[in-house]
DNA sequence: ACCGGTACTTAGAACTCGATTT
DNA sequence: AAATCGAGTTCTAAGTACCGGT
């Protein structure tokens, strides 16, 4: 039902949306008006949602392989237990790996050298086993120095040679990295298979270090219009399987050997598929908000229910609204021990019936996606507290907290409540509404452009900070905030410098000639020029610290409706350019024709 | 109800590159 | 001209969600 709706939206304001300026070329050859247009067009899309087809044509050159290895020189040397060794191909290329890593943290960690070594070791000939098994014996130094002095040498590359290596990267670009969907050229998101390595795993995780093999055609399946041009493999290569399934929007994929998990090249940010698909969730966040208060009753009043299950959900759900937090899927121990709301355990939350002069406190501390630490001291309300403490009877800390309850059942409840109503969407909608609420509040109409930006970023601040998006402190920080306040205590001597001079210059204007007054205008245009730079620093150190924590980019592109900020900007004079980069106008540009100044969340 | 598989979104780190400073 | 820096881009891991089989 509510997908048909958000179809029928789709279906009537996409046409001026998406200009299907292809598509339309082709269907007007045979199709004279407007009316009939639509019509055609109409149809076509909506045999398109019913059956979950995705496209109805695709055509494209298949992935870019990782480049073959490179054998190092021969005065390249490996040193084992001190004694020079001369490692086989496939053993070499992994030490290599582990070479580049060297002065990275990860190389410090017994579980990342472990699993390194046991991976390296099953590569190794007969030979080799016999003799390299201890990791501690052996010298990669010479290795690592020979790739650092690669990655020099590439950085001090002539002007022509990075010329031709940019016209290279185009023409491989241009050659893989569209595809024809549907009558149109789509830029594709990662052509690129991945090359081995080591695998990196966030956080603690069980399986860091070990070797990511190398992908060959053989272990990728190609998914593409039976009628379209099928890609060819690399010289002397199958594919594992070519398929031609429009229900799903892949191009390709292949299985990871550290996880197993499936890799996916997908469209483009940009594309028309992944664009509608982005829409749609925010309008799904957009039907929440036209719910919320009577959800937000019916939770409430489910913390007094009878069945234990019910009140779980209750006070799950209620996390999951006014914290933000993930709905937490269950893992395997064969990751890194992160949590979400429905799997958090007895040992991530504390209750204290008076905090700091604050009542029924609950503190969270936990590592949330990423590995990333959630800490936060939340005051809720009185029968939250109360039921937190039944849940937590009798239990360990390792026990889960919300014993009866599980994604897929709090999912289902949702769907009841409202189509299309899953976790997730409450941080989208929390977040976008928080945006557009604190836009409301932080931006003054009469205010400059440099201010206006500020507002912005405070507005987007507050919900990176909602939705816990943390980054490493960058690496200068405390240089540039210093070398920052240098600049602008400079600035401000150059200030009073100024103001002086235009004191003078006015003195010597009210006795002066046109000329004396003219120098006075001068200096006065001086001034304020100055002054003017001053603010903008300023706002610039202000802007700087308070971000030094936190990452803005993941919700302005994931979680903040587009269509606010559009808006936002056109009311009040900011041009887009100044909160979007180009590539985030190219994701949101469906937002950026649609929205105008009143648009409303 | 549970489980593994599949498809897709969300995430911070690493890298790149061009502008600015030294 | 070299070094530095930060914005932008790329990379790929880690989530969510849902499906279909048992």
């Amino acid at each position: 039902m509510f997908d048909h709706v958000i179809f029928n939206m789709i279906v009537l304001i996409g046409v001026n949306i998406f200009k299907c300026k292809s598509f339309l070329k082709v269907a007007s050859e045979n199709i004279r008006t407007v009316r009939q247009l639509r019509v055609f067009r109409k149809k076509w899309e909506e045999s398109k949602k019913e059956d979950g087809t995705k496209w109805h044509f695709l055509e494209h050159k298949g992935p870019l392989f990782a480049p073959a290895y490179e054998p190092l020189p021969d005065t390249v040397k490996f040193r084992y237990d001190g004694k020079v060794v001369k490692l086989s191909q496939d053993s070499e290329e992994v030490a290599g790996f582990y070479a580049r890593m060297l002065d990275h943290d990860y190389t410090t960690k017994s579980t990342f050298n472990n699993n390194f070594f046991g991976d390296w070791r099953k590569v190794m000939t007969h030979e080799e086993t016999k003799l390299i098994k201890d990791l501690s014996k052996c010298d990669f130094k010479e290795m690592q120095a020979y790739f650092q002095s690669l990655s020099e040498k590439n950085k001090n590359r002539t002007k022509e040679e990075k010329a031709a290596l940019k016209a290279k990267n185009e023409e491989i670009q241009k050659e893989y990295g569209f595809c024809i969907i549907d009558g149109h050229k789509e830029k594709i998101g990662n052509f690129r298979i991945e090359p081995p390595g080591l695998f990196r795993g966030r956080g603690e995780h069980p399986k860091m270090g070990m070797l990511k093999r190398r992908v060959m055609p053989e272990d990728v399946l190609i998914n593409c219009s039976k009628d379209s041009k099928i890609p060819k493999p690399p010289a002397g290569h199958k594919w594992k399987e070519v398929r031609h399934d429009n229900t799903v929007t892949w191009l390709a994929s292949w299985t990871e050997n550290v996880q197993s998990q499936a890799k996916y090249v997908m469209l483009n940010p940009s594309s028309k598929l992944k664009g509608e698909k982005d829409w749609q969730k925010y309008e799904t966040a957009r039907h929440l908000h036209k719910s919320i208060d009577k959800i937000r009753d019916t939770y409430r009043a489910d913390w007094k229910a009878k069945e234990m299950r019910v009140r779980q959900r209750a006070v799950a759900l209620y996390f999951i609204d006014r914290l933000a937090l993930r709905a937490g899927n269950e893992k395997d121990d064969d990751q890194a021990d992160t949590v979400g709301c429905c799997s958090l355990r007895v040992e991530h939350i504390e209750l204290h019936k008076e905090k700091d002069g604050k009542e029924y406190v609950v503190v969270f501390d936990f590592l949330g996606k990423d590995s990333i630490r959630y800490y936060n001291e939340v005051p809720v309300e009185k029968r939250v507290f109360k039921n937190l403490e039944i849940f937590m009877e009798h239990k360990k800390g390792s026990d889960d907290l919300f014993d009866r309850l599980n994604t897929q059942t709090l999912n289902e409840h949702l769907k009841d409540l409202m189509p299309g109503l899953t976790a997730k969407v409450f941080r989208t909608y929390n977040a976008s509404i928080t945006l557009q609420k604190q836009l409301e509040e932080l931006t003054d109409p009469d205010a400059s452009i440099p201010e206006k930006i500020l507002a912005y970023n405070r507005a987007n601040r507050a919900v990176a900070i909602l939705c816990n998006h943390q980054r490493a402190v960058p690496k200068g920080h405390s240089k540039s905030m210093e070398a920052l306040k240098e600049k602008i205590q400079t600035k401000r001597d150059q200030v009073d410098e100024a103001e002086a001079d235009y004191r003078d210059a006015t003195k010597a204007a009210k006795r002066g000639s046109v000329k004396e007054k003219l120098a006075c205008d001068k200096k006065k245009k001086a001034l304020e020029r100055l002054k003017e730079q001053l603010k903008k620093l300023e706002l610039q150190e202000t802007d700087r610290d308070e971000n030094k924590t936190i990452a803005l980019g993941t919700s302005k592109l994931n979680y903040l409706d587009p269509r606010i900020s559009v808006s936002w900007c056109k009311k009040h004079g900011v041009p887009i350019e100044k909160i979007y980069n180009k590539t985030q106008r190219d994701k949101f540009r469906w937002a950026i024709d649609m929205a105008g100044p009143d648009y409303v969340f």
